[in-house]
DNA sequence: CAGTGGTCTAGACCACCAC
DNA sequence: TGGTGGTCTAGACCACTGT
C-alpha cells in the first residue's frame, strides 16, 4: 500500500461539528478543485484513508459517496476511485433545425459530429404504431393513435442521447416517415414535401435526476443529471405535426439558444 | 412501531443477483410510482423496514440513499422519509426579455410571480465593482473591470435561482445600472436608454449537480440538480453589454423556447 | 495472488421532533 | 419520553482487476 502524497490531505477536526466524513469529503473537493488530483487522476483508496485518518472503511466510504452524489468522481470495482473526467459536450445550436442543414444525405447528428471529429451512431431504431400517452396527445392535438419513431445517438461508442418522435398516424403512415431511414434530411424534410411546410418550433427544457432505466440506457454515472427536452413542430397553419421527446446525458450537453430583443 | 401497510411492501429474492438494498430500493420506488405513497406521504422507517424485511439497519439506509439520490424521497430528522413534493415550476418563456415586457414599474420576475400567484422575492442583493474571470471577461470582449451585480430569487419564501450580471465598467458605471435598484424596465431598459439598443441574446443552457455552496444558497434537496444558463445580451453594434450567470434549482424551473423553423 | 471497491452485519451513541 | 434519522465502529465475505 502506497503511502499518501504528502501535504495534500490534512487532519480532521475533532472539534468542528461537521462530521467526520463531511470533513474528508471537503478535503478531497478542494484536492480536486485545486488540481492536486486531475482528471481521470486515481485517488487514495479506502484503505489508505482509513490508515491517513484513522477512521473506520464505511466512514470513508460514506465521504466517497458524497462526492459521487456530487458528479466529481467515480469508483471502478477492482481498481479505485478517480477523478471523472469531463467528456466532450456537444454543442445543440437553436438553428440546427434550419432548412440549410437539410438537404443534405445525412441526419444532422451525423453531419454535425463528424464535423466535431467524434464517431457517431444511431441504434436501437424502432418504428411503430401505438396509442399516446396523455401528454404527448394533448400536444399533438389528441390524435387516437400516432407513429413513434424510437432511437438512441451515441458519441465515440459512448450514448448520449435517447429521443422519441410522435407523428399522427393519419399523417405519417405510408409514407416514407413511416421507413427506419426517412431519406435525406430527415422527417422534417419528409414533412414538407408532404404539403407540411414548418413554421415553427417550441422546446421545453427540464433538468431532473435520470430514472434506472434512463442510467442504463445512457450508461450514466452517478451525479450525472439528464436533460429532457420536449420539442414541437408546428406547419404553418398552426397545426403541430410532432412532438420530439428526447433524454440527454447532461455531462455531454450544452444547449444553445439565440432570442431575438423584439 | 405501526406495523406496515400490508402488501405494499413484498419479500425479498434471495436467488437474485441483485444487492438487497437495490431491491428494497426497487420495492420502494415502484410503489411511489403506483402511486401507494402520495407526494409528502411518509415512507416506513428504517426499523420497520428492518423488521419487515429482516436486514440490518445499514442496508435499509442505503436504500434510502439511492431513492434520495434519484430525487424521489427527502429524509427528515426526527421526523421520517418522504416522498418528495413536487414544487410549482417557474416557466421561462423565451419572449420574456421582450420590450413589452418592460417600461412596467416592476422586474419582470416580479410581475410574472405575481400573475402566477406566488409571493415573490429578491435579496442578498450586491452591486460590486470586480477583476471579471477569465470566461466572463472572453465573453464580454475583454474589460479590464465590470460591474457585478448579485442577487437571489424567492418563490414563496424558497430560493430558485441565483444570478449575477456583469457589464463592462465603462459602461455602467455613474449611470443608474450601477444602483441597487436601477428602476423599471431593469438594466436593459436603463442599457437602452444610455443608447445601447438591443439585438438579441445568447442563452447556453448547462445541468449539473450543485456545488456544495449552491445547495446552501437554494437550499437544494439532495438530488435536485442546477440549470446553469449563461446570458450574453448583444447590442445593434453586435457589443456584448451584458453577461448574466444564473443558477437554478432545476425542480422549480422548465425553460421554454420559440424556434423559427426559418 | 494482492489490492481494490461492493455488500452486509450488529451493534453504539447522538441530535432532532412530537407528544 | 419514545421514535425518528445521523454518524460511526469493527468486523466479515464477496467480486472485480491487475500482475
Amino acid at each position: 500500500m502506497a503511502a499518501l502524497p504528502s501535504g495534500v490531505l490534512g487532519a480532521l477536526d475533532p472539534t468542528s461539528d461537521r462530521a467526520v466524513f463531511r470533513q474528508i469529503a471537503d478535503q478531497l473537493r478542494e484536492a480536486i478543485d485545486k488540481g492536486q488530483f486531475g482528471e481521470g487522476d486515481k485517488l487514495p483508496s479506502e484503505a489508505e484513508l482509513v490508515e491517513h485518518f484513522g477512521v473506520s472503511r464505511m466512514t470513508v466510504r460514506n465521504s466517497f459517496s458524497v462526492l459521487q452524489g456530487e458528479g466529481l468522481v467515480l469508483a471502478e470495482h477492482g481498481k479505485g476511485v478517480f477523478v471523472r473526467p469531463r467528456p466532450p459536450v456537444r454543442r445543440l445550436a437553436s438553428d440546427r433545425f434550419a432548412r440549410r442543414h437539410r438537404d443534405q444525405g445525412k441526419s444532422a447528428f451525423i453531419v454535425e459530429a463528424d464535423a466535431a471529429g467524434s464517431r457517431p451512431e444511431v441504434d436501437s431504431l424502432e418504428v411503430k404504431e401505438e396509442r399516446p400517452s396523455q401528454d404527448i396527445s394533448a400536444r399533438l392535438g389528441s390524435p387516437r393513435r400516432v407513429l413513434a419513431r424510437r432511437r438512441r445517438y451515441l458519441l465515440d461508442g459512448r450514448p448520449v442521447e435517447f429521443a422519441v418522435s410522435y407523428l399522427p398516424l393519419d399523417l405519417a403512415r405510408n409514407t416514407p416517415i413511416a421507413q427506419p431511414n426517412p431519406g435525406p434530411g430527415g422527417i422534417y424534410a419528409r414533412l414538407e414535401e408532404l404539403g407540411h411546410r414548418l413554421d415553427h418550433f417550441d422546446e421545453e427544457i427540464r433538468a431532473r435526476m435520470p430514472s434506472p432505466h434512463e442510467v442504463k440506457t445512457l450508461q450514466l454515472a452517478s451525479g450525472v443529471p439528464v436533460i429532457h427536452l420536449i420539442r414541437t413542430a408546428y406547419d404553418t397553419e398552426g397545426r403541430p405535426v410532432e412532438v420530439c421527446d428526447t433524454v440527454m446525458a447532461a455531462d455531454a450537453y450544452v444547449l444553445a439558444y439565440e432570442l431575438p430583443a423584439t
